[in-house]
RNA sequence: UGGGGUGUAGCUCAACUGGCAGAGCGCUCGACUGUUAAUCGAGUGGUUGGUGGUUCGAGUCCACCCGCCCCAGCCA
């Protein structure tokens, strides 16, 4: 129907006895049907009447006559109002003039839920804000629920690139008392433990898994205190952390390739109405298909300094310096073997360049950003002890994870992928805020 | 935390050099048997973010404060 690619359901007994879904209505027509939805367009010509309805698989206009259906729910007709739920009983026709190309002959029509005249949002522009302050009424528009619908489709993707290549999901403990990385941290007191802190990687936990199984990946929610108010921040998002023993950099980096892939072919092919409600021009998308640019830090460094920028050796990449070298491929990039200094303690030492570590960046087109973080893990016991105590990070928090390297250490890498940022990059969504149901981000706790 | 914006009706925005507070949409009432963000007629709507100051007079100028947006840092 319009605007989502909805499966309509299996034939036989019905999902639902009492209500059609609007997806549906292509199998009834010419049949009498009762669909129960909610307003959002109401219009009226004397003693005809057009009521628009939503039902979250679709979009359809009920035409109500008024010589045609009792008195009383012609009277009712004109206590509709926006947003308002209705049950809708009448005869299914399919009618080029409808949104959808279906509608109802209306015979019976019943207002469920009143809804009062302040209903706040109305069908033309709003500020960001005050749809931010709504987001619990800004999801029932056409376009949040396409966005919507990607997400959901990106989150099954995700489920079964791994399932093809029999990983294990695991899930990773949220309330945490080690800490994974530097950015800033939630903490909640903890009974008589002291403080916990909300994770911000589950990737640590990932890395005794791998271990115990051999491939896995993490689907969960991670939260990042760092006050940042930027298109590309969440304080709270879900983050994708596969992590693979016996693979190098290489392998990690040829995973993150067909991965990332999979998914942007996997909404084209299945959400193409969605995208078309979020008029994303899919061209760009298609980079996809060609492999990734993989460039060394080094040049990523020297190609940022020949187009003029400040970047010098040893920082870390700047947004602009991304654009930078994104836009100088126009497809996405592996930026390569980062220095030492700019990249967390666990990260594997290169052994062609011991300044630097094993691990890569994935940038996405259009000005994306990274959407990927992944590296080889560093499995040499006593360098990563002396990585700990040179970053001055409490060595004693860390001791089970130091065992995964005193009892038989291993080879092994992984990666972090950003859902929020995917799905704004592959939607064509400017901020990430627009992507998550409900936001939380500095200043933002509701709805 | 810095840099740059912005704040006027329920919403989106106007208001010249300081001179009566405006429009569209929404909403209410009325007309209309094929509307597509219908159309037409009538009505409804304000602590101009806050406090103080300058002035005969402040939405407009000044000071401070608050909210929000964008960018940067940090990161997925």
């Amino acid at each position: 129907m319009e605007g989502a690619t909805v499966v309509p359901s299996p034939s036989g007994p019905a999902m639902n006895r009492s209500t059609t879904r609007i997806a549906d209505l292509c199998h009834h027509v010419g049949a009498t049907v009762t669909v129960r939805a909610w307003v959002i367009h109401l219009r009226s010509k004397g003693k005809l009447g057009f009521v628009v309805v939503r039902d979250g698989t679709g979009v359809l206009q009920g035409v109500v006559v008024k010589a045609e259906v009792p008195e009383a729910d012609w009277a009712a007709f004109g206590t509709l109002t926006q947003e308002c739920s209705v049950a809708l009983t009448g005869e299914v026709r399919a009618d080029a003039r409808a949104p959808g190309g279906y509608e109802m002959g209306v015979r019976s029509l019943a207002l469920i839920g009143a809804s009062p005249l302040d209903y706040p949002i109305q069908p033309k522009e709003h500020g960001i804000d005050f749809l931010l302050d709504h987001r619990h009424f800004w999801l029932r528009s056409q376009r949040q629920a396409a966005i919507m619908r990607v997400r959901s489709e990106l989150e099954l993707a995700v489920h079964d690139f791994f399932a093809a290549r029999d990983f294990v999901r695991c899930d990773t403990p949220i309330l945490t008392a080690a800490i994974g990385e530097r950015a800033g941290l939630f903490s909640t007191d903890y009974f008589d433990e002291g403080t916990a802190y909300l994770a911000q990687t589950g990737q640590l936990y990932g890395e005794a898994l791998a271990a115990a199984l051999g491939r896995i990946y993490t689907f969960g929610p991670t939260f990042r205190a760092e006050k940042s108010k930027t298109r590309r921040h969440l304080t709270e998002f879900w983050m994708i952390e596969p992590e693979m023993a016996w693979y190098d950099q290489d392998d990690n980096m040829d995973l993150q390739e067909d991965f990332v892939r999979y998914l942007v072919e996997r909404v084209l092919e299945r959400r193409p109405e969605e995208l078309k409600v979020l008029e994303r021009d899919t061209a760009p998308l298609a980079c996809v298909s060609e492999p990734f640019a993989r460039v060394d830090y080094t040049d990523a460094v020297r190609l940022v300094q020949e187009q003029g920028g400040a970047l010098q050796w040893g920082e870390d990449l700047g947004a602009p310096d991304e654009a930078m070298i994104v836009d100088h491929y126009q497809r996405p990039v592996f930026v390569v073997n980062y220095p030492k200094e700019a990249k967390a303690f666990y990260m594997k030492e290169n052994p062609a360049d011991p300044r630097t570590v094993r691990c890569a960046d994935l940038l996405a087109p259009e000005g994306r950003g990274e959407i990927i973080g992944g590296s080889q893990r560093e499995d040499d016991y006593d360098k990563i002890l002396h990585r700990l105590t040179e970053e001055g990070l409490p060595v004693e928090a860390y001791g089970w994870y130091l065992d995964l390297r005193k009892y038989g250490t291993f080879t092994h890498a992984g990666f972090g992928l950003g859902l929020e940022r995917t799905i704004a990059w592959i939607c064509g969504i400017e901020h990430i805020r627009e992507v998550i149901p409900f936001p939380r981000m500095m200043g933002r706790l509701t709805p």
